[in-house]
DNA sequence: ACAAAAGTGTTAAAATTACACCCATGG
DNA sequence: CCATGGGTGTAATTTTAACACTTTTGT
């Protein structure tokens, strides 16, 4: 009842981070240690093992750069032919959240600058790089992490910027309040200007 | 450089078509001949083959029920890891259109009320079921490819009415008109009321 | 004439976008 | 006082939705 065995499935993961410093989203890469490939920068990646879910080889595929999301979710199935030398591969694309604290081993590279990338992975970025836009403030599991647990207004302005492009800092900050499972704190002094309110997750 | 194999890969494909005369959109499933499942009604399924797309095992699929696709698409991918008894299969959910006058092997049911069916096709109905609703009317190949090259206003409220539940045929007809690529053609009588223009693809 | 279906007119409500202006803090 | 960033106010535009009313056909 087996039939010839399918194509092999590799779980390719966009991690991103915020750093909230320098304003910036950053992307997850490293440098394959083995071919295809060796050498060359890459999204992080495995082949999905029998008896494995997606978000197990997710992490799987994370642990190689010695880190463990925050958040993870499933973007798109991608299917070129030719996109590994090995034969065909079916690639799911997949998000995660890194923490920005905690030390990792990736290559961080600008989410909106990367250098060429390993196998298609150009192709998928550029794919998947509207959709983790369209995350933002939809997609709470993500964007809470991305955002971190409490955060300034300051720091909305810059993600929404970073991910979005354009912000306008009055509707931004309406767009907050109407969120279900963010509560307005207190208002604390970062540098200079007005002091902004520290946004809260409630559930 | 092959380490052990991945799981089965499972292309399952929803394919509809809109009966215009009974007013409703239909759901292609056919009986399993082999176990597992043998005897009950599923979605048409393949497992992906090495060197093969997508698309290329959504097409044998629907082989099975003597059809072939006007127009086809990508929704998700499940990895419900106990889906299927054989062991562990990953499933990617796709889309058909198939035409309502060319005869085909499958036993068609009503979208919104269809039998129970094998592995977890009911689940994965449940979850696409909305996302094939925000198709109409924006994915013009999937609209185009149900509603047919030339359809008239009756055909589009009945269309709209089985898969988005309501509609205005005021608004619809708004609608219809701001669509890049259709355009109105003549009055066409259809039996009783008002005759409705014809509306036609231009691409 | 009447019922049925198509199409237009009109308005309300909501979401998106833009931008002017005032507020609070550091230097 | 001034620069810098935070926040509110206000209005234009667009989208979505709802519904009344007129038009054109078959019976």
């Amino acid at each position: 009842m087996s039939p010839t065995p399918a194509t092999h499935v590799s779980v390719d993961v966009l991690a991103l981070r915020f750093d909230a410093a320098a304003r910036t989203v950053e992307l997850a890469v490293h440098r394959r240690p083995l071919d295809p490939f060796a050498g060359e920068l890459a999204l992080p990646g495995v082949l999905l093992l029998a008896d494995e879910t997606i978000a197990q080889a997710g992490h799987r595929a994370l642990a190689k750069v010695d880190a463990t999301p925050l958040a993870t979710g499933q973007l798109l199935t991608f299917d070129e032919p030719n996109r590994d030398p090995r034969g065909p591969t079916l690639s799911i694309a997949t998000w995660a959240v890194l923490s920005p604290q905690r030390p990792d081993g990736a290559t961080w590279v600008p989410l909106d600058a990367p250098p060429p990338l390993a196998f298609d992975h150009d192709a998928i970025l550029g794919t998947t790089r509207p959709l983790l836009a369209g995350l933002l403030w939809r997609d709470l599991p993500f964007t809470r992490a991305l955002v971190g647990e409490t955060f300034t207004a300051g720091d909305a302005v810059a993600l929404t910027q970073a991910l979005l492009g354009r912000v306008d800092r009055g509707n931004l900050n309406r767009e907050l309040a109407r969120i279900d499972g963010l509560e307005r704190g207190e208002a604390v002094a970062a540098g200079a200007g007005r002091p902004g309110r520290v946004w809260r997750w409630t559930d």
